[in-house]
RNA sequence: GCCGCGGUAGCUCAGUCGGUAGAGCAGAGGACUGAAAAUCCUCGUGUCGGCAGUUCGAUUCUGCCCUGCGGCA
């Protein structure tokens, strides 16, 4: 009998913490953020963290657990999301998922086995230190002398997951890309998305708003609390930008029209991720929706496919 | 009204000494198994402002018209 599940993704700025927290006190039940950025701490603005008010008194999991300094990875998620699914499955409760990392919540739904092997380990940093030296194309050449099947796919310049693939390699494993038949949980999966030109207004406007509320700020006091410029958070939207602003590099209308882009950029990559998840249940939001009837609606589907009440 | 410079991809512009055109940005599609808001790959046909003339052939030359900007009245 497998666990029950509730999944609420979208690309950004959709309006998945409204609907979420709003689904959640129907449903009786606790949210579990599947969002890479949330877990850190004092990134609120930029990360559009739900503030105590947004969260209405529901229990929110996975938000804050991790120190900026922190690494944290898909891995950590997809353990510590497990446990507490069991958990409140054991309490009789159906989770609620509510984020938008495709790689987080696809490894949680379809089982991805990740190799043992721990990233930001000493071994990373050589590599990282090799790729500055010889350049990344000498990465993947590196990769291909231990392991032909694993280079082949990857792309020479793809610096990240060569690192990632070196490392587990020199340690005498393989990155799986083993595909489960079938989903871990007894899962319902549910998305917002909104027309592409309403999504890009949606994400404009919300971008303006982050500065306005002090994201710029927001980053300045990272900094100044000594976190690194390389740190993992700081390579957020809207915080590497402002990196860069705070340095004097760009202006302060560059560095917003740059996170506006990028954001606008990453909310496409998110819809590619979930094409390759045939599993979602679409909900369309626009200017006018009625998010009353919008949580209505999921949740009359819900109690329908798991035969509540 | 006259003079000058423009009108080419969604935007900014290049270019064709006459053989129907290409960069940057924006945008689109894709990959992804311990960085994933990361990282990486692929993708450029548009009445070359309109009409007419010259020409085998005009976006390119000529004329007229429309239109934007600047200057002179």
């Amino acid at each position: 009998m497998k666990e029950k599940l509730v999944v609420l993704l979208g690309p950004t700025a959709t309006g998945k913490t409204r609907a979420g927290v709003a689904l959640a006190k129907r449903m009786g039940t606790e949210i579990i953020s599947g969002d890479s950025m949330l877990v850190y701490k004092g990134l609120d603005i930029g990360t559009a963290k739900p503030n105590r008010e947004e969260r209405q008194g529901v229990k929110h999991h996975l938000i804050d657990i991790a120190d900026p300094l922190d690494d944290f990875s898909a891995a950590a998620f997809q353990q510590q999301a497990a446990k507490i699914i069991s958990e409140l499955n054991r309490a009789g409760k159906i989770p609620l998922v509510v984020g938008g990392t495709g790689l987080y919540i696809k490894s949680l739904l379809e089982g991805y086995i990740f190799s043992a092997v721990r990233g930001e380990s000493e071994v990373r940093r050589e590599l990282a230190v090799f790729t500055e030296k010889f350049g990344t194309p000498a990465l993947w050449e590196r990769l291909n002398k231990i392991n032909a099947e694993a280079a082949r796919a990857i792309h020479p310049n793809n610096r990240h997951r060569l690192i990632r693939a070196l490392e587990v390699a020199l340690a005498g494993e393989t990155v799986s890309r083993e595909k489960q038949p079938e989903l871990v949980y007894d899962a319902l999966v549910f998305g917002l998305t909104a027309e592409r030109g309403t999504l890009y207004e949606r994400i404009n406007d919300r971008v303006e708003e982050m500065f306005q509320e002090g994201l710029a700020e927001e980053a300045a006091r990272l900094l100044v609390n000594g976190i690194p410029k390389e740190a993992k958070c700081l390579q957020g939207i809207g915080y590497k930008e402002t990196v860069r602003y705070l340095s004097g590099e760009i202006s302060r209308q560059e560095c917003i029209n740059l996170t506006k882009r990028n954001t606008r950029r990453f909310a496409k990559r998110q819809l590619t991720w979930y094409r390759s998840m045939p599993y979602i249940n679409w909900f369309d939001v626009a200017k006018d929706t009625d998010w009353q009837q919008l949580v209505d609606d999921i949740y009359t589907k819900l109690v329908k496919n798991f035969k509540l009440r």
